[in-house]
DNA sequence: AAAATAAGTGAGTAATGACTCACTCACCGT
DNA sequence: ACGGTGAGTGAGTCATTACTCACTTATTTT
């Protein structure tokens, strides 16, 4: 039974865990090319030859780390709740403030571009779980939301992907070229979020959302 | 002086030229790290040695390859146009059907994001006069348009953005991600042009733009 | 406590990377 | 014809890389 009253050894599956924590974080910096087995072992605080205990190669490590990562979003969830109320500023707004906020992540978004750019197999999978659910399920809702003619007739799909461009682009720009913000985070989604709706709101229907404008 | 009937040897300048452009298409399709100097002499035709004479680095190959890449757009003239016209419509559709359309080169955009995920010191300059410039145009375009009152009072860069992020993302979509095409490249410029306009302009200011509807 | 097993490592190895060098070849003006 | 010059190369060098192996150290089982 363990009872190590001094952290002397992590056990099997932390140090895998904290393997592919470092790794990832490597990966995600320097890319899968630019990172070497040394420096992930360096990074987890082990012998190189321990990784290949943990991992065959080094690209068995890289996929664990894409398998691991996918995550299918707890925001579907919570955007659920504001979908089937119909309130499209609140859904829109949930989205965009999810991965625009202070102190967001890039790993994620540097590892699935990384990963895509280099060609990995695990590339589609890794899209496939964690976005392409994504744009389809906000597909549905704005398709939803054409038939309730609360919404002008525009391809569902390029709709959302519309939106979600916005977002991503702004991901990009801040977390990947570096461009300072230009707005508080707040600003940013509410510009967004207005001129996405403004512009696919039909005029003539009665507008749902509450009013919900922050600041 | 120089005849050479057959093609016999390139001159300087042609091999250049021809080590850049092989060194282009590999770097765009494997990234910095994941092309070696042999696959790069063997696609241009040449001894790696020779590379070397042509350029000291591999580092410097690819500095080589950015500073030429860096074209300011043609299109920006051309938009230059219709942006005098206040055409609206014309001024937009005309920017997303420059990177939206059949047989478009994804090489720079893949350069572009392999040298900003790499973290290259040459990105921001391959940013600053690719992208930057273009982004402000657009922006200073959208600022006059508020002042003419067409567009709602809506902060001109981050517009601006939202516009260009479209675009962008749907390019990432096809030419990174491999997401096959979901509408004809026409209807889905028409669509987020449709989008962003009607998400923009004034409705109680009279439309600016000739009936340019296609289709 | 001894045996069995799991966790961990230092010191390799073979392959490959960027880059060098002594040299050859093609073409030129004289 | 000839020597000079720049284009071009085959065969390296040396560092680094992913990965292996014989071995030690820690933990558990009996």
């Amino acid at each position: 039974m363990r009872q190590p009253s001094r952290a002397i050894r992590p056990s099997s599956r932390e140090r895998q865990a904290g393997l592919i924590a470092a790794a990832a974080s490597l990966f995600a910096a320097k890319g899968f090319n630019g990172t070497t087995t040394k420096e992930i072992a360096k990074a987890a605080g082990v012998s190189e030859a321990l990784v290949f205990k943990y991992f065959p190669t080094k690209q068995a490590l890289y996929a664990a780390i894409l398998a691991e990562k996918i995550t299918v979003n707890e925001l579907l969830e919570a955007v659920e709740e504001a979908a089937n109320k119909r309130d499209d500023h609140r859904v829109f707004t949930m989205i965009a403030s999810f991965r625009i906020r202070p102190g967001v992540d890039s790993t994620l978004l540097r590892l699935l571009l990384f990963s895509a750019l280099e060609g990995h197999e695990l590339s589609d999978m890794f899209f496939g779980k964690h976005h392409k659910v994504f744009y389809d399920h906000l597909a549905a809702y704005i398709r939803t939301r054409i038939d309730d003619g609360a919404f002008r007739p525009l391809d569902p799909l390029l709709t959302a992907r519309a939106f979600i461009g916005m977002v991503v682009h702004h991901r990009l720009l801040h977390e990947i070229f570096g461009v300072p913000m230009h707005q508080s985070h707040e600003d940013t989604v509410a510009t967004y979020v207005d001129l996405f709706l403004t512009g696919l709101i039909k005029k003539s229907a009665g507008r749902t959302m509450p009013g919900k404008r922050s600041r």
